[in-house]
Parts: C-alpha cells; structure tokens; sequence
DNA sequence: CTGAAAGCGCTAACAG
DNA sequence: CTGTTAGCGCTTTCAG
C-alpha cells in the first residue's frame, strides 16, 4: 500500500497556502461562488500544487447534499442491465452526478441490505429494478427524502417513480404476433422464473393474448436454473419431449434461453420458422447477430436507463415528474418465427 | 419523493431513546466493543423502533476508517467485468464490506475522473482494472494511503498489486496449440484494439508463440470499432476477402467476435474446424453453447476478483500479499479448432 | 462497562 | 467579495 499513513492534503492547508479563509478556498473551488477571479486561481494553483482531493465525507456532511445517485440491479450476468447502467450513466455523468451500484443477485433479504447501506451513505436518489421488497425495504424507501425510480416494469403502484414498459402488454403483442403469422399451437420455456417478476408479467400477458384469439398454451415448462443459454437449449428439448401436441411455436421468458432454442433446433434439424417458431424478449445482438435472426421484442434498456436518471435530476430541481414514464418496446421480427 | 423534508433519525434520538449517552449507543450498535448485553439490547430496540440508520458518511468522517471498496472497470458490455463482480461481491460481503463500481468506458479520462471522485469519498481500498493511466492518474493512486490491487493481467508492474493471468503467455499457448493442431497459417481478428491493453498482449504472445514454430501472422485485422459479435463476423468476412494467402486458422481477440466468426463460417458453409479453425479468448457460455463449441481460454474472472478482495482485505489486517497473484486460464478445446 | 469532551473536514448562515 | 461562527453526526481519546 503506497505512502501508508500519510494523511490526504485538507482544505484548510489549501486556503493557508493561498493566503485566504477555509471558506474562500472552499467557494473558490466550487462553482457559482461569487469569488475574485485572481483569489480563485491562487487557490486553484495551491489544490493542484499539494495534489488536494477534497473529502466529500465532510462536504456532504456539512452541506447535506450529495451527487451520488444509488442503482440496485438483480444481476449482471446478461446484458440487460449493463445496457441499463450505460443510460443511467450517460444522464448522470453529464449533470456531475455519480451512480453507485449495487447488485442484488435477486435476492429480497440481499436488496434490503443493499438499500439499508445506500441509505447510510445519503444518496440523492435512488434507481431500483426491484426484485421483490419485503416489508422492510418498502418502509425504508417510503421513508426516503430523495426520488426513487423503479426501473423496468410499469405494471406497478410505483412508490415515488417507475420507468419501463408493461411486460404483460409486451407479452400479450408477441401472442398476438405469433397468432397472426399463423400458429396455432403455443408453448413457453422459462428459467427460475419465481425470481423474476417481470418473466412472470409476461408470461401472464402471452397467455392473456393467446386467450384474445381462443388459444390457449399447449405446453409450458419452467426450469427452476438462472436464465442462460444452456438453459434455452435444454428447456426447449423437455418441451418437445414432453408434449404429444404438435407445438408450433415458443415464447421464451428471454432473448438468452431463446438463442438456446435457437441452437437446439439447429443441433436437431428443426427449420424455423415453418417446423417450429422461435422467439424471445430483450432484443439482444446475439440473437440478431444469429444466422437466422431471433424473432423478438426489443426493449429499450439504455433509454429507460436514461429517463430514470433525467427523472430523479428533475425531482432535484424542484420539478416532479409523472408516477409513470412508459419506454416503448416494439416487435423485432427476424426470421425464426 | 416520499415525506419530503424530514430528516433522517440520529443516534442521539436512539441514545436518549434508550436513556444512554450517544457513545454508548454507538458502541452499541458496533460489533466488539464492551457493552453490556441489557444495553445494547435496549439501544438495539430504540433503533428499531425509530427505523434508525447510521450515517456513515459522519462515521467515516470521525473514524477515519471505511468499508467501501472502490472497483473501476472500462466496461459492462460483455460479462467479463460482470463476472468480476462476482467475484469480488462474494469475498466482501461476507467480510461486511461493500464494492462501488465505476465504469471507465475505456477512456483514460474518465477513468482518471472516476478514481479522483472515489478518493474523495475515501475507501478502505480500490480494485482497478486499468485502461490506461493517464500520469495523473498514477500519481493519486501512488499517493494513495490503501491497497490498490491492479486486475486481469500479471505483464504489469503493478503500483500495489495485481492479480490475474499473463495475457502474453495465454496469447502464446494459443499459437502453440493451433500449431500443435496441425494449422500452418495463421489470422487474427481484432477489434478497437488501441484501447484494450489486455488484447494487444495477447496478440503479441501470440505473434511470438507463432515465432516459436517458425510461423508468422498470414494476415491481421483490427477493426476500429468495439468489440461485439457482429463486429466478429464482419471481420473474419473483410480478413479472408483481403487476403490471397489461404488462412487455416483465426484467432479472434475475444470470444464475442469468435462467436461472430463462427456465425460467419455457418452462413458460408465454411466448415470447422477443418476447412478453418477458430479461437477466441475467455471461455463464455455463449460460446461453449453454440452447436460446434468454440476453442478458447477459460480465464477464471471470478476467481480474479475474488482473489482481488481478498488481497485487499489482507492488507487492511496488516499483512501485505505478494505483488504479483496468477490466476491460472487454461485452454478449452471446443470443436472449431 | 459507561460517560464527557474534543474534533474529523467541510459548508451554511450570517456578518462585514 | 471575504471572513467568523457554528455546526453536520459520528467516533476517538481519556476519564471514571
């Protein structure tokens, strides 16, 4: 550990070296502090000169408002919250704002303790794709003084604010989609999906849209395993082993367990999309960088990144947003079903 | 934004609550620290029942010690730093600490913001893994009283510490094995590569475990843009459209583009591992699921991170690890090469 | 085992 | 434009 215990430079050395009070060299080195500019730039010499870092400990302490912005995500294993973190980022970076991340590997007792520790740091808001909040953590965000976004799904009674689209209505329109290419027999493959809220949404809204046209799903399976491309591969094998129903085509919970629809039907001579159809949720690269394009639903993750953070800046300058932001989703029709 | 200004409970509230002093209250409610078990009971419930949570930012502040650790990565587009995480969240938390996450987006200058904006909030430690240090960006982490450990490559002199694997050597055990396989002429894909340090050693042990066999480069591409699975497949495209020399095996500078190069090959009918072999570099999910399992290296990025936190919390007890900790890759035969 | 006093490094509020 | 005073909420001494 280099220069172990030597303090960090503080203000006070700052503004004795530049000949000037603690609090000059404090408003000198923030912005929109009436300060001479001479007085300034002396005092900006004397930070640079003893390489100062000021200690936002003390600063957010004393002044009572931070620019850290917390961000609780399930997961990072795919990419949909990356995407959602970049939006996140590129609002905040530009306002001088700071996300801190924590990731709740869907887990309730994990987010609590996720939000309990934000909140000891005394964020100025809070961006949430909530996994399921106990009691606890619901009370603690009521009690919050700073915004908070719910992210993702707008199928909710937001607490303050929520940013996304509705996943029932998402999976309604790929029922109807399908229905309208022509099939008429319908399955569904999802992953641990008791953990995930939003696959559950959806799955409801896929079957409330085969209801719409008299159909109903022939076959379903949810493997109780994290989402991932293995998983789609050996989900949609079972599927078809398991029905003696001609299934024609497949909602999976998502792009990833899709792509390994996708691999099993070329790995067992199945043609999409006339033998089967195939498709998934998120509008990932890979399953559009496929030979055979993934039929899917493209939600705009970056953006509703992006909203939720303008959201929590407009809450900042005295301006309340509406309880719901909606991000559109909208069909990608490739060539697997 | 929830009940808006009203300030959040104090530990003088819990204290008086309680009918102890303030210290006594602090002390209890802090693991090892002399309280009588009736007391830290009664502060216990005086801080439930006003839903109290500590502000840190004044006991870091007065104790000068935190338990934040500061983790910088370029990227979370691709599961790489994602996995990380992982790794790096499962040592901490289990020792109560917490990670805050920085994503440098491969620029130098943001990355030297992110580090200036971390000091200011004074972790106990920080894990980095660089991009490219701008000088001021060296000279806060040379100055910097907690360990820093420096990720993913070991051909570094690192300021602290660094842990992860040579990606030279990785770089050159693929040309070997390619060699062993039989291949007599070799390519390479890669992508903005000016910005991925990691990626040039690789190219370069690879260059020089050619040089070992007496072979050299037959032709090489880099594509000024970021690394994805599209990128992959144009590349191999523009690199066997480019070259009269007939290339037997590619090696890709990550598996996001090898997976592209095999999407290619399939579109083509270009049959590997015969017609052309493929090699990518980290051994994702992706592609070890495709239908023909992607050759690469399994590079252990949980383990790295794990191994990381651990080395920084080694310090913060006052024994000093190494400077240098290998995480071992190991090369995985798939069936493209 | 508990308490009183002092201060971490900074900024808001008022004066000048 | 600049300085003085008084904390922010907690923990570290040092005493009992």
């Amino acid at each position: 550990m280099p220069v172990p215990n030597q303090k960090q430079p503080t203000l006070a050395q700052v503004a004795k070296l530049a000949g000037v009070s603690e609090i000059t060299a404090s408003r000198a080195l923030r912005a929109g502090s009436p300060v001479a500019p001479k007085t300034r730039e002396r005092v900006e010499q004397a930070a640079l000169s003893i390489n100062y870092v000021p200690n936002r400990l003390a600063g957010t302490l004393a002044g009572g408002s931070s620019r850290q912005i917390g961000v609780i995500v399930p997961s990072l294993s795919n990419i949909v919250f990356a995407d959602v973190l970049v939006g996140v980022d590129r609002c905040l970076d530009a306002a001088g704002y700071v996300a801190t991340l924590g990731v709740s590997q869907y887990s309730s007792k994990k987010e609590e303790k996720l939000i309990r520790d934000l909140f000891s740091w005394r964020p100025a808001g809070l961006i949430l794709a909530p996994t399921d909040l106990t009691p606890s953590s619901a009370a603690m965000l009521r009690r919050a003084r700073f915004p908070i976004v719910e992210i993702m799904d707008t199928d909710i009674e937001p607490i303050d604010m929520a940013v996304g689209c509705s996943h029932r209505t998402a999976g309604r329109a790929m029922a109807h989609y399908l229905a309208n290419r022509g099939y008429r027999s319908f399955g569904y493959v999802g992953h641990d999906i008791s953990k995930d809220k939003r696959a559950i949404s959806r799955l409801i809204g896929y079957k409330e849209g085969l209801a719409d046209f008299d159909f109903s799903l022939a076959a379903e399976i949810t493997l109780p395993e994290p989402s991932s491309v293995l998983l789609g591969k050996k989900g949609l094998g079972q599927l078809l082993a398991s029905t003696t129903d001609k299934v024609e085509a497949v909602f999976f919970a998502n792009d990833d367990l899709a792509v390994g629809g996708s691999f099993y039907c070329q790995e067992n001579g199945i043609i999409n999309p006339t033998e089967l159809g195939l498709a998934g949720f998120n509008g990932l690269q890979i399953g559009q960088a496929l030979p055979n394009p993934l039929t899917t639903i493209a939600s705009n993750r970056a953006k509703i990144g992006f909203e939720a953070a303008s959201n929590i800046l407009r809450c900042l300058t005295g301006y309340h947003p509406d309880a719901w932001t909606t991000v559109d989703f909208r069909i990608l029709p490739g060539t697997t079903a």
